[in-house]
DNA sequence: ATGGTCGACCCTCGA
């Protein structure tokens, strides 16, 4: 069972991107992040048309998330942080086969400081109280998405930009995502691979990814249960590559099953 | 050089 994260920076714009990338990669399962849609809107029957049943939580300009799954059924949805107020709509979770998905997009926070940055941390902090019982419930877990945090200096191209007191990588962001890898959950990628610069986003400024300038900020995250299930993972770079691209590239973790 | 490029949308904001 493949299972990929993927922030696609507009549904809209990139959907002709994640039909070709289905096809070349196969994932059985996905989930989308910022798709910038309303549910109305969500292509829904052209993903069918590749073997996809679908749920979605989107939005009209930000945010919206979504989950794909190849020829499984998809039950027991949750929209949202359960007992979290959030407009933003940046959270799905379903069961596909015995495993449960719950794909996040971690909110930004712009700014070490800023107000968006205190609501990423409350944010990340609702998260890890709801995954916490999650566990509990669903001891077979997967927690991916764009989590707007690079996990170690490894994940980064220039440490000493990337530092302790910046957006992304900064001391507080790095705690928050190491109390939810405490719960029992592991960063897949670095179950098979342990080289630095090995990134999921580029900006689209400065040719960043021309000149190797990106971060790890895309994750799979393994629960204790699946850790000795997960085979192979890794970061696909080449629809990063394509015409009119995301900013971000698909990453995935492989379940023997 | 406090920018750079995108996406959505209406002009500037968020990333």
């Amino acid at each position: 069972m493949k299972i990929a994260s993927w922030n696609v920076n507009s549904l809209n714009v990139r959907l002709p991107h994640l039909e070709q990338w289905l096809r070349d990669a196969a994932p059985d399962v996905v989930g989308v992040q910022e798709t910038k849609l309303e549910d109305a809107r969500f292509p829904d029957a052209v993903l069918a048309a590749l073997g996809y049943r679908t749920v979605f939580h989107g939005q009209k300009t930000y945010n919206g998330v979504a989950i794909l799954a190849h020829d499984r059924m998809i039950a027991d949805v949750q929209m949202g942080i359960p007992d979290f107020h959030d407009d933003q709509k940046r959270v799905v979770a379903a069961t596909v086969d015995d495993v449960r998905i719950i794909n996040l997009y971690v909110v930004n926070g712009q700014d070490v400081g800023t107000e968006k940055y205190a609501y990423k941390l409350r944010w990340l902090e609702a998260v890890h109280d709801w995954i916490a019982r999650e566990l509990q419930a669903h001891p077979k877990l997967v927690v991916l998405g764009d989590f707007n945090i690079a996990p170690d200096a490894r994940d980064v191209h220039d440490p000493a930009v990337w530092n302790d007191d910046h957006i992304l990588t900064s001391t507080a962001e790095r705690a928050a995502l190491q109390r939810l890898l405490a719960l029992g959950l592991h960063d897949a990628f670095r179950l098979h691979n342990d080289e630095a610069g090995v990134f999921s986003w580029w900006d689209y400024r400065q040719a960043a990814f021309r000149r190797g300038m990106g971060l790890r900020i895309d994750l799979t995250l393994v629960s204790d249960a699946l850790k000795p299930l997960a085979v192979a993972s890794g970061i696909d770079r080449e629809p990063r590559t394509w015409e009119r691209p995301s900013d971000h590239a698909p990453a995935w973790v492989q379940l023997a099953r």
